[in-house]
Parts: C-alpha cells; structure tokens; sequence
DNA sequence: ATCCTATTCTAAAGAATGATAGAATGAGTG
DNA sequence: CACTCATTCTATCATTCTTTAGAATAGGAT
C-alpha cells in the first residue's frame, strides 16, 4: 500500500479521502457537522456513540484532512474544513440513492412523510421568499440555527413546534427545513403543521445545499 | 455494523460507496474504466494488480453497484455504471488535490511538464476548436480513443507519437489530451512536440470530464 | 499549586479487508 | 462431447480498521 511510483502514490492518497468516507459514523458525523461546528460530546451524543470512539473516527478524519479543530476551553469545536468536502458527501449520497434501491426504499419509507407530497428544493423556496408570502421554520436545534440559518426562517426545534403554534401567522403557506434531505425532523413539522390546518411544505435540502447553491447564510439569535 | 434503526442502516448504505472508494487499487481502475470499457485482463495489466486481485476488486465494485459488468464471450467487459459515479470519483480527487498538500506537489512534479505552462480544460479547448485552427490528438492507446473521443481528435498513442510526427500539420497548434488530469501521457506529448517545434499544449482534463460537461463523444476507428 | 473537566493517547481484542493459490464455472469451439 | 480459455468462487493468512478501556494531557478555576 507504499507508494512505489508517484501514480500509486497518488492513488494511495486519493484513497485517503476514501478511506475517511468509508464508515457509516464518519459519514454521519460529516453530516452533522455540515450544520455548524459542534463538540465531541454533541457529536457522539447526536450520532449515538460513545465519546471515545467518536473522538477515534475525529482522529480519522482529521489526518485525511476533512474536518478542522479548534480549541475554546474547555471544549474543542470540530468543524468540516473545506466545501469540497460537503460536495463530495452530497455527491456520494446522491450516488446512492441513484445507485442502491435500498437507499431510495428507506428514504421514502422513513424520512418523506406520506402528506409530503412536493417536497421544494433551494431555487424553488428562494422564489416564494422573494414573492414574500411564506413562513420558513427551522425545525433543527437551536445551536444549529444560530451556527447558521436561511435568512428571514424562524428557530422553532421540533420539540418546541406543538407548543408554539400560536406564534406561526395562520392561512399562510408554511416551508419547513432541517438538516438535509435525509433528516427526519422536516418530514415530522409538517405532519404537525398540516394536522393543525397550515398548508405546510418541507423544504428537501438544508442549509447546507443552500450554501453551495452561493446562497448567504445568516448567523447568531433571530 | 448492521443498521438498527432506518438512520443508521441509511449511512450503512452510504458507506458502501465509501467503502468502494477506499482502496487506491480500485479507485485507479475506475479511472481507467472512466475511459470506456475493459476486460479483466486490460485493467490488471493497466493498473499492475494480479488477475486474480483485479477480479476481486472489480467485484467489490460491483457489488457496490458503481461498475457494471458485460459478457461478450470469451470476455467479460466491465464498464462504470452511472456517469454519478465519475463525478463522486472527480469530486473526490479534486478534494485529495485541495487538501492534502502531497498530491499537489506530485501533481506538479510528474504530471505538468516544465514547459507545461498553461494546460487549457474543456471550455478552452471547444472555443478553439470552433476557431477551427488547433490540431487536436488524443495520445492514450487506441482502443480508448475507440471507445470514445473528442470528435476532431486523431489517435495518436504515445508510443507512436515520435515516428507519426510527419502527419501533424506544422505550423499550427496542437492539444494533446489523455485520461484526466492524472495521467502522464499528454505531458509527454507535448514535451516530444516542443521538442520538434511544434506550439503544443495539453488539456487538463480528459473524455471523462468532456462527457460531463455535456459535449458529443465519438465513438470508433478515425 | 492543586483540582476539575474535556479530550486525546495507548493498548488490545474482535471484525473486516486484501492478496493470492487452487478448484470450479461457463460459454464457445473443434 | 470433450477441450479451451477467461473469469469467478472458495479458502487462507497477513494486515488493517473498529471499538472500548485505562492512562495521560491540557487548560481554566479554586
């Protein structure tokens, strides 16, 4: 696995990158740190591992360079280093659910809602903001909107969302967004929301696509 | 490893793709099967693995569903599956290239020739071919340029480059291309044709990424 | 200084992957 | 119907990856 020659040198480093992407929690940890940065503890706690171990597949990444570290005692914030990275896991997911039936199986199964009948993507959510006449909700925890949100949406985590229907303006159309397209907590708002009358839409992407899409991104509180 | 919940057996399937990924071996024979279809025995001999190590690799990558396979008796004739495939395997190595420091410096020291100064990409290369005034050659072996070529190319193989000098129109500039940007066939070109006087160039990129780009491939002898 | 906390480092067992040899398959061909 | 050839399947061993436990580090806080 040395390389002898600089095209097996090359294709030795090459599989670096792939060797980072090889592991389901590495991949999902990816995921989430798309989000915004976040700490071992968020991360093993989000993606369901224990400290340590996540604190291994960090290691992992990090050597091949995908993700970043910075120190802010007591904690250290991980964060994914280059929008290349993010190009590359969308690609690869994109590429399985092309690919692998399973992956279109479960998608639909479990994170598109039976009344989500047109899921809207980016270019689309886009021209109802500028028409104007639509409420955006950010259904994902409230450190992953402030990291980063679309501008003009509402922080209103999924727990939160049946309690704080009374601050959503009824009789207008309502988009919900989380993480991506294979987060659930989208899919789960506008089950609540059409089940209290709203004419509710999930939004296909976060806020990550939104970013490559060349879009600005909002920061802090509100 | 087996996925017990519908999110983490999602990122099980993903890291199939990730997995396919993860061996230099196997990422090296979806470049050359970026270049058109091979039997077993081509991409052991191309990317110098035993037969039998190759057979094992290809079936990896079947089994991941990123390469299909084809029987044209006595051969089988593997192919890459979906152009999603080839822009995964891009996105990828554009990444390598990015982040990690090696691969540039290997990049530049034996894949750019010296004189190498300004290698031109795809929506270079088609401007000046509608200018009309650019030989076009495509130096990998013939059986490559059979299976697809930039229409307008000539194939040239390498090896025949420097006794088939006599052919090139003189006094007009020359691209050389091959596989992609990884390969070292075009800068040997171009290195031969300077030497002869000739004004050459090569392009950065190869048919994979002219597919990609949405242009026509040829397809044959000439 | 010493304590505290978050995190990494070290080490080791278990699981998965890689390379290769030998047997088996399977589709023409004589 | 056997023969031939390319290729795959099966089995093996060495290597690498994953996970977890225990020790160590680093940086504030007391």
């Amino acid at each position: 696995m040395t390389g002898r020659s600089p095209k097996s040198e090359l294709y030795d480093h090459f599989s670096r990158v792939g060797k980072a992407l090889a592991s389901p929690a590495r991949l999902e940890m990816l995921d989430l740190l798309s989000q915004g940065e976040k700490t071992v503890e968020q991360l093993a706690g989000q993606a369901r591992l224990g400290i340590k171990n996540a604190s291994a597949h960090l290691r992992t990444l990090r050597e091949a360079r995908l993700v970043e570290a910075r120190k802010d005692p007591p904690y250290v914030l991980y964060r994914v280093a280059d929008d290349a990275v993010l190009r590359v896991v969308r690609e690869l997911q994109a590429l399985a659910r092309e690919r692998l039936a399973e992956v279109e199986q479960i998608t639909r199964t479990y994170f598109e809602a039976p009344s989500d009948l047109e899921p809207i993507d980016v270019h689309q959510l886009l021209e109802r903001l500028e028409e104007g006449a639509v409420t955006v909700l950010d259904v994902r925890p409230r450190d992953e909107y402030t990291a980063g949100h679309i501008p003009g949406a509402v922080s209103m985590p999924i727990e939160e969302l049946e309690r704080r229907l009374a601050e959503i303006p009824p009789g207008r159309p309502v988009v919900a967004y989380c993480r991506g397209p294979f987060c659930v907590f989208a899919s789960e708002a506008v089950d609540t929301l059409q089940k209290y009358g709203f004419a509710a839409q999930r939004m296909k992407s976060g806020v990550p696509e939104w970013r490559l899409a060349g879009r600005a991104v909002a920061t802090g509180e509100r």
